[in-house]
DNA sequence: TGCGTATTTTTTGCATACAAAATGTTTTTG
DNA sequence: CAAAAACATTTTGTATGCAAAAAATACGCA
Protein backbone atom coordinates (compact mmCIF):
# COMPACT_ATOMS: atom_id res chain seq x y z
CA UNK A 1 0.00 0.00 0.00
CA UNK A 2 2.98 2.32 0.19
CA UNK A 3 3.33 4.52 -2.89
CA UNK A 4 6.89 4.13 -2.79
CA UNK A 5 9.03 7.65 -4.69
CA UNK A 6 10.90 6.96 -7.37
CA UNK A 7 14.33 7.40 -6.81
CA UNK A 8 16.41 7.26 -10.50
CA UNK A 9 20.52 6.68 -9.03
CA UNK A 10 22.76 8.55 -11.41
CA UNK A 11 20.06 11.18 -13.16
CA UNK A 12 19.43 14.88 -11.28
CA UNK A 13 17.50 13.38 -8.50
CA UNK A 14 14.35 15.34 -9.17
CA UNK A 15 13.04 17.20 -5.74
CA UNK A 16 11.39 15.60 -2.83
CA UNK A 17 8.62 17.93 -3.30
CA UNK A 18 7.82 17.60 -6.66
CA UNK A 19 7.84 14.18 -6.40
CA UNK A 20 5.68 14.75 -3.79
CA UNK A 21 3.32 17.39 -5.74
CA UNK A 22 2.90 14.63 -8.22
CA UNK A 23 1.83 12.07 -6.33
CA UNK A 24 -0.66 14.48 -4.69
CA UNK A 25 -2.23 16.00 -7.53
CA UNK A 26 -2.23 12.08 -9.03
CA UNK A 27 -4.13 11.21 -5.52
CA UNK A 28 -6.47 14.39 -6.11
CA UNK A 29 -7.18 13.67 -9.83
CA UNK A 30 -8.21 10.13 -8.98
CA UNK A 31 -10.38 11.14 -6.19
CA UNK A 32 -8.34 8.96 -3.87
CA UNK A 33 -8.25 12.29 -1.82
CA UNK A 34 -11.67 13.12 -2.63
CA UNK A 35 -13.13 16.83 -2.68
CA UNK A 36 -13.14 18.43 0.87
CA UNK A 37 -11.32 16.00 2.10
CA UNK A 38 -8.47 17.74 4.55
CA UNK A 39 -4.45 16.99 3.93
CA UNK A 40 -3.30 14.65 7.02
CA UNK A 41 0.14 15.76 7.00
CA UNK A 42 1.06 12.94 9.13
CA UNK A 43 -0.97 10.31 7.44
CA UNK A 44 0.10 11.39 3.81
CA UNK A 45 4.11 11.80 4.83
CA UNK A 46 3.83 8.02 6.06
CA UNK A 47 1.89 6.75 2.97
CA UNK A 48 4.72 9.20 1.13
CA UNK A 49 7.66 8.17 3.04
CA UNK A 50 8.93 11.63 3.13
CA UNK A 51 9.17 14.12 5.98
CA UNK A 52 6.57 16.59 6.66
CA UNK A 53 9.14 19.55 5.08
CA UNK A 54 8.47 18.50 1.21
CA UNK A 55 4.88 17.51 1.78
CA UNK A 56 4.12 20.54 3.35
CA UNK A 57 6.09 23.01 0.21
CA UNK A 58 4.53 20.47 -2.19
CA UNK A 59 0.90 21.45 -0.71
CA UNK A 60 1.90 24.95 -0.93
CA UNK A 61 2.46 24.59 -4.60
CA UNK A 62 -1.25 22.59 -5.04
CA UNK A 63 -2.63 25.86 -3.20
CA UNK A 64 -0.91 28.08 -5.57
CA UNK A 65 -2.17 26.00 -8.29
CA UNK A 66 -5.24 26.03 -7.03
CA UNK A 67 -5.89 22.07 -6.30
CA UNK A 68 -6.21 22.63 -2.64
CA UNK A 69 -7.15 25.10 -0.64
CA UNK A 70 -5.23 26.80 3.01
CA UNK A 71 -7.18 27.04 6.23
CA UNK A 72 -5.01 28.61 8.78
CA UNK A 73 -3.79 26.83 11.38
CA UNK A 74 -5.94 24.13 10.29
CA UNK A 75 -4.05 22.84 7.57
CA UNK A 76 -4.98 22.61 3.96
CA UNK A 77 -8.21 20.29 1.80
CA UNK A 78 -8.81 19.49 -1.74
CA UNK A 79 -11.11 22.18 -3.20
CA UNK A 80 -15.19 21.58 -3.35
CA UNK A 81 -15.92 22.89 -6.41
CA UNK A 82 -19.65 24.65 -6.78
CA UNK A 83 -21.72 24.64 -9.50
CA UNK A 84 -20.80 28.34 -9.86
CA UNK A 85 -16.86 27.51 -9.56
CA UNK A 86 -17.95 24.57 -12.09
CA UNK A 87 -18.92 27.39 -14.53
CA UNK A 88 -17.05 29.77 -13.96
CA UNK A 89 -14.15 27.49 -14.47
CA UNK A 90 -15.81 26.23 -18.07
CA UNK A 91 -15.83 29.36 -18.67
CA UNK A 92 -12.52 30.22 -18.52
CA UNK A 93 -11.40 27.22 -19.88
CA UNK A 94 -13.24 27.75 -22.78
CA UNK A 95 -11.77 31.00 -23.86
CA UNK A 96 -7.99 29.54 -23.24
CA UNK A 97 -9.64 26.59 -25.72
CA UNK A 98 -10.93 29.08 -28.29
CA UNK A 99 -7.93 31.00 -27.85
CA UNK A 100 -5.16 27.95 -28.02
CA UNK A 101 -7.61 26.88 -31.56
CA UNK A 102 -7.33 30.36 -32.69
CA UNK A 103 -3.66 30.68 -32.64
CA UNK A 104 -3.18 26.64 -33.62
CA UNK A 105 -4.84 27.71 -36.87
CA UNK A 106 -2.89 30.40 -37.60
CA UNK A 107 0.56 28.57 -36.51
CA UNK A 108 0.14 24.92 -37.21
CA UNK A 109 2.41 23.01 -39.05
CA UNK A 110 1.48 20.36 -41.86
CA UNK A 111 3.47 17.75 -39.07
CA UNK A 112 1.64 18.99 -36.84
CA UNK A 113 -1.91 18.79 -38.35
CA UNK A 114 -1.02 15.52 -39.80
CA UNK A 115 -0.36 14.14 -36.75
CA UNK A 116 -3.39 15.57 -35.07
CA UNK A 117 -5.73 13.68 -37.75
CA UNK A 118 -4.18 10.50 -37.01
CA UNK A 119 -4.86 11.11 -33.24
CA UNK A 120 -8.59 11.90 -34.35
CA UNK A 121 -8.86 8.93 -36.38
CA UNK A 122 -7.35 6.52 -33.72
CA UNK A 123 -10.12 8.56 -31.52
CA UNK A 124 -12.86 7.34 -34.03
CA UNK A 125 -11.56 4.16 -33.72
CA UNK A 126 -12.11 4.49 -29.73
CA UNK A 127 -15.16 5.80 -30.11
CA UNK A 128 -16.22 3.21 -32.31
CA UNK A 129 -15.61 0.48 -29.94
CA UNK A 130 -16.71 2.29 -27.48
CA UNK A 131 -13.39 2.24 -25.51
CA UNK A 132 -14.15 5.27 -23.00
CA UNK A 133 -10.59 4.81 -21.16
CA UNK A 134 -8.68 5.02 -24.19
CA UNK A 135 -11.22 7.61 -26.19
CA UNK A 136 -10.25 10.17 -22.98
CA UNK A 137 -6.70 9.21 -23.40
CA UNK A 138 -6.99 10.27 -27.41
CA UNK A 139 -9.24 13.42 -26.71
CA UNK A 140 -7.03 15.00 -24.12
CA UNK A 141 -3.99 14.25 -26.32
CA UNK A 142 -5.76 15.87 -29.40
CA UNK A 143 -6.80 19.16 -27.35
CA UNK A 144 -2.88 19.03 -25.35
CA UNK A 145 -1.77 18.86 -29.27
CA UNK A 146 -3.60 21.80 -30.72
CA UNK A 147 -2.53 23.54 -27.58
CA UNK A 148 0.59 22.74 -28.13
CA UNK A 149 0.42 24.13 -32.02
CA UNK A 150 -0.69 27.28 -30.71
CA UNK A 151 3.04 27.95 -29.58
CA UNK A 152 2.36 29.91 -26.27
CA UNK A 153 4.00 28.22 -23.73
CA UNK A 154 2.07 30.53 -21.09
CA UNK A 155 -0.95 29.65 -22.72
CA UNK A 156 0.05 25.94 -22.62
CA UNK A 157 0.46 26.56 -18.65
CA UNK A 158 -2.46 28.66 -17.54
CA UNK A 159 -4.52 25.76 -19.67
CA UNK A 160 -2.77 22.67 -18.14
CA UNK A 161 -3.54 24.70 -14.46
CA UNK A 162 -7.24 25.83 -15.15
CA UNK A 163 -8.00 22.40 -16.25
CA UNK A 164 -6.21 20.21 -13.58
CA UNK A 165 -9.50 21.73 -11.72
CA UNK A 166 -11.69 19.80 -13.69
CA UNK A 167 -9.57 16.63 -14.12
CA UNK A 168 -10.84 15.56 -10.66
CA UNK A 169 -14.64 15.81 -12.44
CA UNK A 170 -13.23 14.26 -15.62
CA UNK A 171 -12.77 11.31 -13.89
CA UNK A 172 -15.93 10.29 -12.78
CA UNK A 173 -17.84 11.32 -15.82
CA UNK A 174 -19.46 8.82 -18.34
CA UNK A 175 -20.50 9.64 -21.93
CA UNK A 176 -23.73 9.39 -22.64
CA UNK A 177 -24.58 8.09 -26.50
CA UNK A 178 -26.05 11.08 -27.67
CA UNK A 179 -23.68 13.61 -26.29
CA UNK A 180 -20.35 11.45 -27.37
CA UNK A 181 -21.65 11.59 -31.14
CA UNK A 182 -22.30 15.14 -30.70
CA UNK A 183 -18.63 15.64 -29.30
CA UNK A 184 -16.88 13.60 -32.31
CA UNK A 185 -18.99 15.97 -34.95
CA UNK A 186 -17.29 18.85 -33.03
CA UNK A 187 -13.55 16.99 -33.07
CA UNK A 188 -14.55 16.42 -36.97
CA UNK A 189 -15.03 20.19 -37.33
CA UNK A 190 -11.74 21.04 -35.40
CA UNK A 191 -9.68 19.09 -38.18
CA UNK A 192 -11.36 20.85 -40.88
CA UNK A 193 -11.13 24.38 -39.04
CA UNK A 194 -7.19 23.61 -38.63
CA UNK A 195 -6.82 22.05 -42.16
CA UNK A 196 -8.85 25.31 -43.26
CA UNK A 197 -6.08 27.60 -41.23
CA UNK A 198 -9.20 29.40 -40.20
CA UNK A 199 -8.71 30.69 -37.04
CA UNK A 200 -12.97 32.54 -36.57
CA UNK A 201 -14.01 28.86 -37.06
CA UNK A 202 -11.70 27.17 -34.80
CA UNK A 203 -12.51 29.51 -32.55
CA UNK A 204 -16.35 28.87 -32.75
CA UNK A 205 -15.95 25.17 -32.79
CA UNK A 206 -13.64 24.99 -29.62
CA UNK A 207 -16.38 27.39 -27.69
CA UNK A 208 -19.45 25.36 -28.27
CA UNK A 209 -17.17 22.39 -27.86
CA UNK A 210 -15.78 23.33 -24.43
CA UNK A 211 -19.25 25.10 -23.80
CA UNK A 212 -21.07 21.60 -24.25
CA UNK A 213 -19.01 19.79 -22.04
CA UNK A 214 -19.84 21.93 -19.76
CA UNK A 215 -23.67 20.94 -19.95
CA UNK A 216 -22.63 17.17 -20.06
CA UNK A 217 -20.66 17.17 -16.68
CA UNK A 218 -23.32 19.48 -14.97
CA UNK A 219 -25.86 17.05 -15.84
CA UNK A 220 -23.61 14.29 -14.66
CA UNK A 221 -22.78 15.97 -11.14
CA UNK A 222 -26.65 17.01 -10.84
CA UNK A 223 -27.87 13.83 -11.34
CA UNK A 224 -26.85 11.25 -8.88
CA UNK A 225 -23.58 9.60 -9.65
CA UNK A 226 -23.53 5.75 -10.77
CA UNK A 227 -20.51 4.84 -8.45
CA UNK A 228 -22.89 6.17 -5.73
CA UNK A 229 -26.21 4.46 -6.54
CA UNK A 230 -23.97 0.83 -6.42
CA UNK A 231 -23.25 1.88 -2.63
CA UNK A 232 -26.68 2.77 -1.78
CA UNK A 233 -29.04 0.61 -4.12
CA UNK A 234 -31.90 0.99 -1.90
CA UNK A 235 -34.72 3.12 -4.01
CA UNK A 236 -34.77 6.72 -2.73
CA UNK A 237 -38.02 8.23 -2.50
CA UNK A 238 -38.00 11.74 -4.57
CA UNK B 1 16.33 48.45 7.39
CA UNK B 2 14.96 44.96 8.63
CA UNK B 3 11.59 44.62 6.98
CA UNK B 4 9.11 43.67 10.33
CA UNK B 5 6.24 41.24 9.62
CA UNK B 6 3.24 42.65 10.51
CA UNK B 7 1.95 41.32 13.45
CA UNK B 8 -2.61 42.19 14.34
CA UNK B 9 -3.35 40.84 18.08
CA UNK B 10 -6.40 39.37 18.38
CA UNK B 11 -6.78 38.80 14.39
CA UNK B 12 -6.63 35.23 12.87
CA UNK B 13 -3.09 35.67 12.52
CA UNK B 14 -1.94 35.29 9.21
CA UNK B 15 0.13 32.73 8.29
CA UNK B 16 3.89 33.25 8.03
CA UNK B 17 3.96 32.22 4.29
CA UNK B 18 1.10 34.03 3.26
CA UNK B 19 3.28 37.30 4.28
CA UNK B 20 6.31 36.02 3.26
CA UNK B 21 4.81 35.48 -0.23
CA UNK B 22 3.36 39.26 -0.09
CA UNK B 23 6.08 40.82 0.82
CA UNK B 24 8.36 38.57 -1.91
CA UNK B 25 6.06 39.35 -4.60
CA UNK B 26 6.24 43.38 -3.54
CA UNK B 27 10.38 42.91 -3.71
CA UNK B 28 10.09 41.06 -6.91
CA UNK B 29 7.79 43.83 -8.52
CA UNK B 30 9.88 46.90 -7.45
CA UNK B 31 12.62 45.14 -8.91
CA UNK B 32 14.37 44.79 -5.39
CA UNK B 33 14.87 41.32 -6.58
CA UNK B 34 15.92 41.90 -10.13
CA UNK B 35 14.78 39.20 -12.88
CA UNK B 36 17.63 36.32 -13.06
CA UNK B 37 19.04 37.03 -9.48
CA UNK B 38 19.06 34.35 -6.95
CA UNK B 39 16.69 34.26 -3.58
CA UNK B 40 19.36 33.45 -0.90
CA UNK B 41 17.48 31.72 1.67
CA UNK B 42 19.89 32.68 4.81
CA UNK B 43 19.89 36.15 3.47
CA UNK B 44 16.24 36.41 3.01
CA UNK B 45 15.23 35.14 5.89
CA UNK B 46 17.52 37.10 8.19
CA UNK B 47 16.20 40.38 6.12
CA UNK B 48 12.26 39.18 6.65
CA UNK B 49 12.77 38.10 10.39
CA UNK B 50 11.75 34.26 9.67
CA UNK B 51 13.42 31.07 9.40
CA UNK B 52 14.08 29.39 6.48
CA UNK B 53 11.05 27.26 6.68
CA UNK B 54 7.87 29.55 5.97
CA UNK B 55 10.54 31.41 3.45
CA UNK B 56 10.77 28.25 1.55
CA UNK B 57 7.23 27.45 1.64
CA UNK B 58 6.44 30.92 0.01
CA UNK B 59 8.99 30.45 -2.29
CA UNK B 60 7.35 27.54 -3.74
CA UNK B 61 4.19 29.08 -3.83
CA UNK B 62 5.71 31.95 -6.36
CA UNK B 63 7.27 29.14 -8.22
CA UNK B 64 3.79 28.16 -8.89
CA UNK B 65 2.36 31.29 -9.49
CA UNK B 66 5.13 31.71 -12.38
CA UNK B 67 7.19 34.61 -10.25
CA UNK B 68 10.28 32.63 -9.72
CA UNK B 69 12.25 29.40 -11.11
CA UNK B 70 13.45 26.61 -9.34
CA UNK B 71 16.59 25.25 -10.32
CA UNK B 72 16.95 21.86 -8.26
CA UNK B 73 19.65 21.70 -5.27
CA UNK B 74 20.50 25.54 -6.54
CA UNK B 75 17.32 27.30 -5.05
CA UNK B 76 15.05 29.85 -6.89
CA UNK B 77 16.31 32.81 -9.19
CA UNK B 78 13.39 35.55 -10.01
CA UNK B 79 12.48 35.13 -13.44
CA UNK B 80 13.84 36.63 -16.56
CA UNK B 81 11.01 37.42 -19.40
CA UNK B 82 12.52 36.88 -22.37
CA UNK B 83 10.94 38.99 -25.79
CA UNK B 84 9.21 35.72 -26.49
CA UNK B 85 8.07 35.10 -22.93
CA UNK B 86 6.82 38.93 -22.83
CA UNK B 87 4.96 38.57 -26.46
CA UNK B 88 3.12 35.28 -24.92
CA UNK B 89 2.61 36.51 -21.55
CA UNK B 90 0.93 39.46 -23.47
CA UNK B 91 -1.03 37.75 -25.84
CA UNK B 92 -2.60 34.62 -22.88
CA UNK B 93 -3.04 38.45 -21.28
CA UNK B 94 -4.73 40.01 -24.09
CA UNK B 95 -7.01 36.92 -24.26
CA UNK B 96 -8.48 36.92 -20.68
CA UNK B 97 -8.97 40.50 -20.46
CA UNK B 98 -10.92 40.52 -23.49
CA UNK B 99 -13.16 37.77 -22.19
CA UNK B 100 -13.09 39.90 -18.90
CA UNK B 101 -14.83 43.11 -21.21
CA UNK B 102 -16.76 40.59 -23.35
CA UNK B 103 -18.43 38.70 -19.94
CA UNK B 104 -18.65 42.17 -17.95
CA UNK B 105 -20.31 44.40 -21.24
CA UNK B 106 -23.03 41.52 -20.34
CA UNK B 107 -23.03 41.22 -16.99
CA UNK B 108 -22.31 44.66 -15.41
CA UNK B 109 -24.29 46.36 -12.64
CA UNK B 110 -25.70 50.03 -13.18
CA UNK B 111 -23.81 50.80 -10.25
CA UNK B 112 -20.56 48.79 -11.21
CA UNK B 113 -20.39 50.98 -14.36
CA UNK B 114 -21.23 54.10 -12.77
CA UNK B 115 -18.21 53.79 -10.04
CA UNK B 116 -15.81 53.13 -13.56
CA UNK B 117 -17.10 56.21 -15.13
CA UNK B 118 -15.86 57.58 -12.13
CA UNK B 119 -12.39 56.56 -11.78
CA UNK B 120 -12.07 57.18 -15.69
CA UNK B 121 -12.93 60.93 -14.88
CA UNK B 122 -10.06 60.94 -12.45
CA UNK B 123 -8.13 59.03 -14.56
CA UNK B 124 -8.58 61.60 -16.71
CA UNK B 125 -7.21 64.25 -14.61
CA UNK B 126 -4.59 62.35 -13.70
CA UNK B 127 -3.41 62.21 -17.57
CA UNK B 128 -4.42 65.80 -18.00
CA UNK B 129 -1.96 66.21 -14.99
CA UNK B 130 0.37 64.48 -16.38
CA UNK B 131 0.57 62.54 -12.91
CA UNK B 132 2.13 59.26 -14.01
CA UNK B 133 1.58 57.30 -10.95
CA UNK B 134 -1.67 58.45 -10.15
CA UNK B 135 -2.48 57.59 -13.62
CA UNK B 136 -0.82 53.63 -12.98
CA UNK B 137 -3.22 53.47 -10.23
CA UNK B 138 -6.65 54.14 -11.55
CA UNK B 139 -5.37 52.58 -14.50
CA UNK B 140 -5.01 49.14 -12.93
CA UNK B 141 -7.75 49.77 -10.57
CA UNK B 142 -10.27 50.24 -13.61
CA UNK B 143 -9.08 47.55 -15.30
CA UNK B 144 -9.60 45.01 -12.23
CA UNK B 145 -13.57 46.92 -11.74
CA UNK B 146 -14.27 45.89 -15.37
CA UNK B 147 -12.47 42.03 -14.32
CA UNK B 148 -14.86 42.27 -11.20
CA UNK B 149 -18.02 43.37 -13.50
CA UNK B 150 -17.27 40.18 -15.35
CA UNK B 151 -18.25 37.97 -11.91
CA UNK B 152 -16.25 35.19 -12.45
CA UNK B 153 -13.95 34.43 -9.99
CA UNK B 154 -11.56 31.80 -11.57
CA UNK B 155 -11.07 34.42 -14.49
CA UNK B 156 -10.40 37.27 -11.72
CA UNK B 157 -7.52 34.54 -10.37
CA UNK B 158 -6.30 33.55 -13.65
CA UNK B 159 -5.76 37.13 -14.94
CA UNK B 160 -3.89 38.36 -11.62
CA UNK B 161 -1.90 35.81 -11.80
CA UNK B 162 -1.07 35.94 -15.25
CA UNK B 163 -0.25 39.84 -14.97
CA UNK B 164 1.74 39.76 -11.93
CA UNK B 165 4.37 38.59 -14.26
CA UNK B 166 4.14 41.57 -15.95
CA UNK B 167 4.34 44.08 -13.08
CA UNK B 168 8.00 44.06 -12.46
CA UNK B 169 8.46 45.57 -16.34
CA UNK B 170 5.60 48.19 -15.91
CA UNK B 171 6.97 49.42 -12.87
CA UNK B 172 10.05 50.84 -14.67
CA UNK B 173 7.68 51.87 -17.83
CA UNK B 174 7.54 55.16 -18.66
CA UNK B 175 4.43 56.65 -20.94
CA UNK B 176 5.16 58.61 -24.29
CA UNK B 177 2.93 61.46 -24.94
CA UNK B 178 1.35 59.79 -28.04
CA UNK B 179 0.73 56.26 -26.74
CA UNK B 180 -0.49 58.03 -23.70
CA UNK B 181 -2.83 60.04 -25.47
CA UNK B 182 -4.04 56.66 -27.64
CA UNK B 183 -4.38 54.70 -24.17
CA UNK B 184 -6.87 57.22 -22.94
CA UNK B 185 -8.95 57.25 -26.40
CA UNK B 186 -9.23 53.43 -26.03
CA UNK B 187 -10.56 53.77 -22.35
CA UNK B 188 -13.03 56.45 -23.69
CA UNK B 189 -13.99 53.62 -26.16
CA UNK B 190 -14.43 50.94 -23.09
CA UNK B 191 -16.57 53.25 -21.35
CA UNK B 192 -18.69 53.43 -24.42
CA UNK B 193 -18.97 49.98 -25.21
CA UNK B 194 -19.56 49.36 -21.59
CA UNK B 195 -22.28 51.37 -21.20
CA UNK B 196 -24.23 50.30 -24.79
CA UNK B 197 -23.73 46.93 -23.23
CA UNK B 198 -21.87 45.82 -26.46
CA UNK B 199 -19.68 42.28 -25.58
CA UNK B 200 -18.26 42.01 -29.34
CA UNK B 201 -16.97 45.78 -29.12
CA UNK B 202 -15.25 45.76 -25.96
CA UNK B 203 -13.48 42.52 -26.82
CA UNK B 204 -12.50 44.15 -29.46
CA UNK B 205 -11.40 47.57 -27.77
CA UNK B 206 -9.68 45.12 -25.02
CA UNK B 207 -8.07 42.76 -27.38
CA UNK B 208 -6.23 46.31 -29.05
CA UNK B 209 -5.47 48.05 -25.89
CA UNK B 210 -3.31 45.34 -24.65
CA UNK B 211 -1.83 44.80 -28.34
CA UNK B 212 -1.36 48.56 -27.78
CA UNK B 213 0.35 47.96 -24.66
CA UNK B 214 2.75 45.00 -25.40
CA UNK B 215 4.21 47.30 -28.29
CA UNK B 216 5.04 49.99 -26.00
CA UNK B 217 6.52 48.04 -23.09
CA UNK B 218 8.19 46.02 -26.21
CA UNK B 219 9.91 49.17 -27.39
CA UNK B 220 10.58 50.50 -24.54
CA UNK B 221 12.96 47.34 -23.58
CA UNK B 222 14.41 47.33 -26.57
CA UNK B 223 15.46 51.05 -26.04
CA UNK B 224 17.85 52.10 -23.17
CA UNK B 225 16.00 52.36 -19.92
CA UNK B 226 15.44 56.05 -18.90
CA UNK B 227 16.98 55.26 -14.98
CA UNK B 228 20.13 52.99 -16.51
CA UNK B 229 20.51 56.59 -18.19
CA UNK B 230 20.67 58.72 -15.56
CA UNK B 231 23.58 56.34 -13.64
CA UNK B 232 25.29 56.67 -17.15
CA UNK B 233 24.92 60.10 -18.46
CA UNK B 234 27.24 59.79 -21.09
CA UNK B 235 26.01 60.60 -24.65
CA UNK B 236 25.82 56.75 -26.32
CA UNK B 237 26.47 56.61 -30.08
CA UNK B 238 23.66 55.33 -32.04
C1' DT C 1 -29.96 13.27 29.33
C1' DG C 2 -28.43 17.53 27.39
C1' DC C 3 -25.22 21.09 27.38
C1' DG C 4 -21.40 23.78 28.59
C1' DT C 5 -16.67 23.46 30.33
C1' DA C 6 -12.23 21.58 31.40
C1' DT C 7 -8.65 18.44 29.98
C1' DT C 8 -6.29 15.53 26.98
C1' DT C 9 -4.82 14.44 22.42
C1' DT C 10 -3.86 15.52 17.93
C1' DT C 11 -2.37 18.54 14.39
C1' DT C 12 -0.49 22.36 12.49
C1' DG C 13 3.16 26.07 12.26
C1' DC C 14 7.71 27.42 12.89
C1' DA C 15 12.55 26.91 14.13
C1' DT C 16 16.56 24.35 14.37
C1' DA C 17 19.80 20.58 13.18
C1' DC C 18 22.03 17.74 10.12
C1' DA C 19 23.30 15.77 5.43
C1' DA C 20 24.27 16.42 0.65
C1' DA C 21 25.17 19.19 -3.04
C1' DA C 22 27.20 23.16 -5.06
C1' DT C 23 30.42 26.86 -4.93
C1' DG C 24 34.73 29.02 -3.90
C1' DT C 25 39.54 28.77 -2.58
C1' DT C 26 43.86 26.94 -2.01
C1' DT C 27 47.20 23.69 -3.18
C1' DT C 28 49.46 20.69 -6.16
C1' DT C 29 51.48 19.42 -10.42
C1' DG C 30 52.76 19.48 -15.23
C1' DC D 1 51.96 30.09 -15.02
C1' DA D 2 47.89 27.30 -16.11
C1' DA D 3 45.08 23.53 -15.27
C1' DA D 4 43.54 20.20 -12.23
C1' DA D 5 42.85 18.30 -7.83
C1' DA D 6 41.96 18.67 -3.03
C1' DC D 7 40.08 21.06 0.48
C1' DA D 8 37.09 24.41 2.85
C1' DT D 9 32.94 27.11 2.81
C1' DT D 10 28.54 28.15 1.66
C1' DT D 11 23.95 26.89 0.35
C1' DT D 12 20.31 24.03 -0.46
C1' DG D 13 17.39 19.94 0.84
C1' DT D 14 15.39 17.10 4.31
C1' DA D 15 14.41 15.52 8.93
C1' DT D 16 13.37 16.35 13.57
C1' DG D 17 11.88 18.93 17.72
C1' DC D 18 9.07 22.12 20.15
C1' DA D 19 5.28 25.41 20.90
C1' DA D 20 0.73 26.99 19.85
C1' DA D 21 -3.61 26.17 18.06
C1' DA D 22 -7.42 23.14 17.02
C1' DA D 23 -10.01 18.91 17.71
C1' DA D 24 -11.48 15.27 20.49
C1' DT D 25 -12.68 13.54 24.77
C1' DA D 26 -14.00 13.46 29.44
C1' DC D 27 -16.16 15.67 33.04
C1' DG D 28 -19.43 18.39 35.78
C1' DC D 29 -23.82 20.06 36.48
C1' DA D 30 -28.44 21.45 35.85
Amino acid sequence: MTAELISSPGLPHTALHEQVASQLRQMLVENRIPPGAKLNERELSEVLNVSRTPLREAIKMLAAEGLVELLTNRGAIAVELSELDLLNTFEVLAGLEAQSGELAAKRITDAELLEIKAKHYEMLAAYTRRDLPAYYQLNSAIHSAINAAAKNAVLTATYKQVNARLQALRFRSNQDEENWTYAMNEHELMIKALQARDPVAMRMVMLSHVNNKCAVVLAQLRAPHPIDSLNTPEKVTA
